[in-house]
This record gives structure tokens, sequence and C-alpha cells, in this order.
DNA sequence: ATATAATATTGGATTAGTCCTATATAAAGG
DNA sequence: CCTTTATATAGGACTAATCCAATATTATAT
């Protein structure tokens, strides 16, 4: 499970508690593996029921106890392993597509509408991925290093470029539609 | 759920078996839409539960009884409504890029190795898809028009130009570390 | 002769992930 | 004064998807 690793990604950085891990999952690592709060709570009592982690309890007079996580050494090796490792292929899921390989039926009006939308989506992803480096920002100073901070804003260049690839290619669409290259049966 | 549009999508070139329907999506919409073989059986189940798909046992001697499913009118109304509606947002999951977001603690060969592995897969998946538009041909003529052939060719001229764009962002990166543009920590 | 591929469907078990609700309190804003 | 936001965790219900095994027969290839 992928996202086992990536708390353990974390908790290599820094002890961490399951709130503090879903505000720092919601500004970085969620553009291409977002995580639901009661998900990361659960993951973070498999990690310590595995021996990768361990849970440190801080009582609070106001609030509930601070379950503060530390990584181990075997998850330290854990961790080390799967990076390393083969990359988990995971077979791509796109939903939009299989409206597109469809959307024959459709008239042309209905497809301009429906790639001027996905076009606008596209260029509302870019705008995002441009805040990105401003918001990973302060984690800069308090927990990675340059050599870090270079791989994290290299899965963001991946967003990038895929995204602008993306966004050629609906622009492409809108073209044929508009000079009557798409077979009309 | 976007497995059932998809089979209705295939159901309505024509009535097929859940054997049929398998085959089918693994040379075509399994690209960005895998779909497990029980999984379309148990959909084709609730297809008919829902008034959009209609089953006809046709008996066979030898082999089990061919279950040859048909399009409904409110199935065929609700693909259409479904095909033209918004697209539905599928947040992306890429656990490779987990790995590359924690890849600072790897040596520059491993991450070499790591990317020119990346990169193999991607020239490989290319391949694959230059093999798409012969694997599609037979369907060409049977069940899709010329417009419908120009959609299922859209959605490979879109993985095609997000797997170009993948594969550049890997040999971006093994040119920056073999030229040594890769913070040391 | 024997194995395996093709045809055709069913169902159980499990996992990963989502959604929602509950609990508890303090601070800040309108 | 009241609502919202922030802090902090727990757990039930549900869905989509995967994995696996079972069943049954024929045609083809080794």
């Amino acid at each position: 499970m992928s996202l086992e690793f990536a708390i353990l990604g974390f908790l290599n950085y820094h002890p961490y508690t399951g709130y503090d891990l879903k505000k720092i999952f919601d500004t970085s690592i969620r553009h291409f593996w977002p995580a639901d709060q009661s998900q990361i709570y659960r993951t973070l009592a498999r990690l310590t029921e595995l021996g990768f982690a361990e849970m440190e309890k801080i009582p609070q007079a106001d609030r509930p106890d601070r379950k503060v996580y530390h990584i181990t050494e075997s998850g330290c090796a854990a961790l080390r392993e799967w990076i390393a490792g083969p990359p988990p292929l995971d077979e791509p899921r796109s939903a939009p597509l299989i409206q597109v390989f469809f959307a024959g039926q459709l008239s042309d009006e209905e497809i301009l509408a429906k790639f001027e939308g996905f076009a606008a989506v596209m260029r509302a992803i870019l705008d995002r991925y441009d805040q990105v480096p401003a918001q990973i920002e302060p984690y800069q100073q308090e927990i990675t290093s340059p050599r870090e901070h270079f791989f994290w804003l290299l899965t963001l260049d991946n967003g990038m470029r895929n995204m602008r690839a993306n966004l050629e290619w609906a622009e492409s669409v809108i073209e044929k539609v508009k000079s009557g290259q798409v077979p009309q049966k």
C-alpha cells in the first residue's frame, strides 16, 4: 500500500500526529495521492502494529491527547527499500476519457462545450500548481534539505508537464471541431 | 460509477455477453479504464436491475448459455446524459510519484537507475500505444462509424501526449543527475 | 496422448478508499 | 451572543475494485 510509505516518508522527516499529517498531505502529496483523514488514522494504527512506527501519547489538558508517531528502525528500512525498489505500476484510470471515447454521438456544439470545459479545468489545475512552490516553502526550511526539496519540485514538474500536454490536447480538439476536421458520421 | 457507462457505451453499439465485453475492453478502453472480468459480470447484473440493459439467454449445447445483454431505451438515455454531462473529476493517483517525492535519500546512482527504469517503462507504453490503431481496426468496420472511430483515436492521442510528456520529464531528470544539477544534501 | 487455450459464467474473500458522524474544547470573528 | 475554525481522534457503513477458485466443454497445438 502506497499510503503507508507516504506516511512513513513524512515520519522520517519528523514525528507527527494524524492531524499534522492530514495538513501536510493536503498541501503537498495530495496532488498525486489524496488521503482521507480517517484513512490516515487507520494507517497509522497499522504501521504501529507492523512495528514501523511507535506512538507517543502526549496528554493535553484541554484537547484530546496528542498521539505523536515516530518512525522506527525497521520502518526506516522498509521505507528505504520501497523507495529504491521497482516502481509500483498503477493502472491509470480516467473517467473523462470514457466520455471522450463515446462522444461520437454528441453534436459538434456539445463536443466544443465539453472540450472547452476540459481546457478550463486544466488551466485551473495549472494555476493551482503555480501556487505549490509558495505553499511548500515553509517546509523547505523546517523539514527538507535542498536535495529533498528538489525532488518535491520534480513531482510538481511532472504534474505541470502532464497538464500542459492535456491542455494542448484539448486545444487541438477544439481547433479540429472548429475547422470541420471531425467526421460527421 | 464509470464502468457502468463504459459498458453501456459498448452495448449501445451492439449486444454483447460479459465474455465479449471483457475482450473488447482489453483491446480498447483498458488503457484508461481496466476492468476485471468478475466486475464486468456484476456490473451487467446491476445494469439489468436498473433497467438499463436486458438479458437474452441463448442456450448452447456444449458450453454454458450465452447471456447476451441489450441496451434499453432508458439505458440509452442515461448513457447520453452521462456523456454530455460534466466530466467526472477523478483524483489522480500515482504511486511512482510518491517514490520520487521521497527519493532525496537515495544516491545519485540509485536515482539514475530509477529514472532510467521510468523512461524504459514509458517507451514500452508508447510502443504499445503505437499498436492500438491496428488492434482496434477490426471494430472500425463492424461497430463504429468514422466519427466514433475519430473519438476512439482521440483518447489514444491523449495517452500518447501524456506519455511523451512523462518520457521528456524522465529524460530531463537523467540529464540533471548526469550533469550534477541535483543538490547533494 | 496430453496439455492448454478458448468459450462462458458465478461467487466468496479481501482491500483500499470514501463518507459521515460523534466527541470535546478554545479562540477568534462578525 | 453566536457561529465558525482549529485542534485531535474514533469508528461504522458503504462502494469499487482485485484476487482467486470453481464449473463445464471443445478445439487446437505439441
